[in-house]
DNA sequence: CTTAATGTTCCCCA
DNA sequence: TTGGGGAACATTAA
């Protein structure tokens, strides 16, 4: 469910609830969600700040960071009945913070090492951008996918980003040039912003932490719409596999 | 029964 | 070092 749309609208949530509040307990009951070394007590610590860095959920107390991936499936609640995929539970003094995960994908982690996380796409400059494309043999899908490239891209913006840009999604990254990696960009901030103002992109379960659905589907010009005419020029939508995801694109608008 | 799903990491091989 | 392919992790739904 998350990518950087989704995670950001995630946190807008959590902040008001979660900033300057104390916790009375924490508990993991699936020993897999917790990754590293086990978190010092949390107990009567209070969450300072709540941010997000990729698609990373960082709550920050005064002795150190807990960094949350929600993984494919993970979803942070407030106060929902008793679940079978309940991995963790954060009780605050006003509510308790529940974080499911059917798939179990989903880690959380005490003062995670992010420094290998490339720029955020919102705050990457353009030449920034062209100078880490530069020498890259690898489908630029695969590229959009690999977070230590840039931090929060993930498959339904990687394919909307492409489309939108005119790219396929199997160009040799180093071989776009000034002009179309600059169009890609400006279409990865575009979508990215346009999500992020319509909630997200809710395709199956998604909601943020209020329990709302994201609009942004609605927009969605290629992903999950295989053998359906393109937007723009009528062709079927094709889809691919590349990195052992589906990339979806318009063979006529997309070329090499 | 098979396939695919908003993700990441690790291993093998060229 | 780069990059491609595949497996693994775990669960559900079509």
């Amino acid at each position: 469910m998350p990518e950087l749309p989704e995670v950001e609208t995630i946190v807008r949530t959590l902040i008001p609830r979660l900033t300057a509040r104390r916790v009375l307990a924490a508990a993991f009951h699936a020993p897999r969600v917790l990754r590293g070394a086990p978190p010092p007590n949390l107990i009567d610590q209070v969450i300072r700040q709540v941010r997000r860095h990729g698609k990373h959920i960082l709550l920050d107390f005064d002795h150190g960071t807990l960094a949350i991936h929600l993984g494919m499936t993970g979803k942070l609640l407030f106060n929902t009945p008793p679940n079978p995929h309940l991995r963790a539970s954060i009780v605050l003094e006003d509510a308790t913070l529940q974080f499911e995960d059917i798939r179990q994908f989903g880690q959380m982690a005490w003062n995670k090492n992010l420094e290998n996380q490339g720029p955020d796409p919102l705050e990457v400059s353009g030449p920034e951008f062209r100078a880490r494309l530069k020498g890259r043999k690898v489908p630029i899908k695969t590229l959009l996918l690999n977070q230590t490239f840039l931090r929060g891209v993930g498959n339904i913006y990687a394919d909307e980003a492409l489309f939108e840009a005119g790219i396929h999604p199997r160009t040799p990254a180093g071989k776009i040039g000034r002009t179309r990696a600059e169009r890609l960009l400006e279409a990865l901030r575009q979508i990215l912003k346009s999500a992020i103002r319509q909630g997200g992109s809710s395709i199956s379960d998604y909601v943020d932490a209020e329990g709302a659905r994201g609009a942004y589907q609605q927009n969605h010009q290629v992903y999950g719409r295989e053998d359906e005419p393109c937007p723009r020029c009528q062709a079927p939508i094709k889809r691919l596999v590349l990195a052992q995801r589906s990339a979806h694109f318009c063979p006529r608008c997309q070329r090499f």
